[in-house]
DNA sequence: GCCAACGTTGGC
DNA sequence: GCCAACGTTGGC
């Protein structure tokens, strides 16, 4: 299957491209997601190799802080069988997870944010999910027209254009 | 801190 | 199955 897209958000309070370029390994286990559309991305359709856009919400600026990609397949959310941590989900079982992760690993830190001003800025980008309205997804698909556009203006935001 | 837009829960 | 209440997300 071809290589597919994604936007994945994280509060860089908790979890910053930072944080995942200086992980073991540059790489960190996806868990913590409970919601069914994001659960079901990750579940069905996430493989190795898929791309990433690592994004920053809740931050100053708010936008795409660098790129990741997916480097396993999807398996069960650990943190959901875990009566002791905080993403616990008792209706989750072993033997029938409700909940998925995949490992994420880090490719790139940009020279600095893509604001998400400038996403709504670009002709390019319209459509997109992340600049809908009231758009809370925190798994998101993106085309690959889309993925690229975000890496050009990434240059060029780096050239401070 | 405010609040719009959601997703989930639970009473009926 | 409907829908009001509630909790959360996330831009501003």
């Amino acid at each position: 299957m071809a290589t597919a897209y994604w936007l994945l958000k994280s509060e860089p309070e908790t979890f910053s491209i930072h944080d995942l370029e200086n992980a073991p390994n540059q790489t960190t286990d996806w868990g913590g997601v409970r919601n069914y559309q994001a659960r079901n991305s990750i579940r069905d359709q996430m493989k190795p190799g898929d791309r990433v856009l690592f994004y920053h919400s809740n931050a100053e600026p708010s936008g795409v802080a660098g790129i990741a990609k997916v480097s396993s397949a999807p398996y069960a959310d650990a943190t959901a069988l875990d009566a002791n941590d905080p993403y616990f989900d008792p209706k989750s079982r072993a033997e029938n997870p409700t909940w998925y992760a995949v490992d994420i690993e880090w490719v790139q830190t940009f020279t600095s944010v893509v604001p998400l001003e400038r996403l709504k800025a670009d002709p390019e980008l319209a459509g997109m999910e992340v600049l809908r309205k009231g758009s809370r997804l925190s798994v998101q698909a993106v085309s690959k027209l889309h993925f690229d556009r975000v890496l050009k203006l990434a240059k060029l935001v780096a050239r401070g254009l």
